[in-house]
DNA sequence: GGAAAGTGGTTTCAGATGAAACTAATATCG
DNA sequence: CGATATTAGTTTCATCTGAAACCACTTTCC
């Protein structure tokens, strides 16, 4: 009989704290801003780059189009987020932040950056940066191991 | 305008890669042995100590009690596990593997073990422990942040 | 040109998940 | 004892996700 530990399983420490990391995250969003996840994530990559259409916008989030999809509707109802002809290619539109959008942002990302800070208080700086070379390596070896996955929050 | 590069966001990276490492176990475990990731988290709990309750499960397993029972319900429908009466208190059971169910986990276990060395491979043993512990940390602070969050797979 | 194949997005459908309501059995306390 | 509060598990329901089907526009290639 093999042995194993469920507790010392990587693949379930890191599902749990995962999970933990994006439950705290996901109920702080949508107490403070309304927001999902999924929607919070794309004005995260609009705000970097305006004129995006959801295509790109799945490749930088790696979330499914299903879900950019829906998340740029509700974005858009919610006038946070407008949708300007492409011209060249009439099959998609370019995102932008509406002034209102770009406002809520302004509120969002600080208090993003505050919640991560108080996770990586808890590391020193060479500490952050092995873990995020070793966060890399890992979802290479996954990726190898076998096909996709995106996820949840 | 606060400065948000997603990709550096820790919480985005874990929970990516998390997920990838979550759905590559899946895929694997679903394909090999038609278990799902509760189930099977069920069972390597339960090989470590027949004759434990849902409820003890679900705090081992970090799992909501009501996954327990769905994963709980399909393992003992497929002859996996046994429910004994708990004489003392009647309304739980006493969950074992059955002789299939030790079978399959003696099979399950060292596929397991075999994939986690897939991606542990690329940390050294440094590395590992690092790891491990700032694990520990992540989740203690997400923890403490908010309140709680099972998760999926 | 125009048929066939491909791509951006949306909708539909089925599976997974957990909060909340509910049942059965215990424990507590007057 | 007997009423009340708790706890183990199950069921219900609402939500989230993504695979697959589908629509509209583009590109390819004869």
């Amino acid at each position: 009989m093999a042995d194993l530990k469920l507790d010392l399983f990587l693949p379930y420490r890191l599902s749990v704290v995962s999970n933990r990391v994006s439950a705290a995250i996901a109920t702080a969003y949508d107490r403070l801003f309304g927001l999902k996840i999924p929607e919070w994530r794309l004005i995260a990559v609009i705000a970097e780059g305006p004129g995006i259409t959801q295509q790109a916008l799945g490749v930088a989030t790696r979330m499914d189009k299903v879900t950019v999809s829906r998340a740029a509707q509700a974005l858009v109802e919610r006038g946070l987020v407008s949708r300007a002809p492409n011209e060249g290619d009439k099959r998609s539109h370019l995102l932008a932040l509406t002034a209102t959008g770009r406002t809520l942002y302004d509120q969002v990302a600080p208090k993003a950056l505050e919640l991560e800070a108080k996770i990586l208080e808890q590391l020193d700086a060479g500490e952050r940066a092995a873990l995020s070379a070793m966060l890399d390596r890992i979802e290479a070896a996954a990726t190898a191991v076998a096909p996709e996955g995106t996820g949840a929050d």
